[in-house]
DNA sequence: AATCGTATCAACCGCACACCT
DNA sequence: AAGGTGTGCGGTTGATACGAT
């Protein structure tokens, strides 16, 4: 069975969405909602793209409740239980996390969260103990997580000691303490305690 | 100031699954 | 039941920003 591309390649464009492109979708799908199908909104909406893009940049960046920026502590700590939980089943741990997208995510923890896993000797997958010798060729870049928790003091380069506590589903606990740089905390001492909904 | 290396993240691609006919 | 289609997901890429030299 051959199955039909999703638009024509050679006539939709490709590449970083324009103002008034996102103008546009953003006005269609206020006005129409989403409507009969993906496939069928750009050309409707008078867009020279693919509806797999327009689903994209809808659901990633123009849907209303969207959060942008950083994660906040708790944001990271969740999304480490969770990861330990499900794995890379960024859909579903994006679903835990009000405002926050699949993507959005998955580059969170590609580019920070797994990297502080590795340079606590964590297996980013297993989030079991590696050896030694792939835990010292490994260092976070910049030696940070990221948190913008603007309710707290006033933004200091300092030192948190964080524990995750997991508790999985035969009940199993492990606890991950880490002395990590935070952007935005005074020194503190930080314990926190995630158990995922049972199903 | 220029160059290079690295980090970040928006966007694309292919696959799998669910749903429809 | 089988084929066709639409959608969602996860992996990956590539452009850009930024810092180091």
């Amino acid at each position: 069975m051959v199955r039909s591309p999703c638009c024509e390649k050679e006539h939709t464009r490709k590449g970083p969405w324009s103002k008034e492109e996102d103008d546009r979708l953003t006005r269609h799908i206020m006005f129409h909602g989403i409507g009969r199908s993906w496939r069928v909104l750009p050309r409707e909406a008078g867009l020279n793209r693919c509806g797999k893009s327009c689903r994209l940049r809808w659901i990633n960046y123009l849907q209303p409740g969207v959060k942008r920026g950083n994660f906040t502590l708790l944001e990271n700590i969740m999304i480490m239980n969770l990861h330990a939980q499900l794995g890379n089943k960024w859909s579903t741990i994006a679903g835990r996390l009000p405002g926050r997208t699949d993507n959005e995510i998955k580059n969170h923890w590609n580019t920070n969260l797994k990297h502080f896993l590795l340079a606590d000797g964590t297996d980013p997958r297993t989030h079991k103990p590696l050896s030694t010798a792939i835990f010292t060729t490994t260092a976070p870049p910049n030696n940070r997580i990221n948190s913008s928790d603007t309710t707290r003091t006033p933004p200091t380069d300092s030192t948190i000691s964080m524990s995750v506590v997991t508790t999985n589903n035969s009940s199993t606990t492990t606890t991950m303490t880490k002395e990590v740089q935070v952007e935005s905390y005074s020194k503190l001492n930080l314990e926190l305690s995630l158990a995922l909904p049972s199903h």
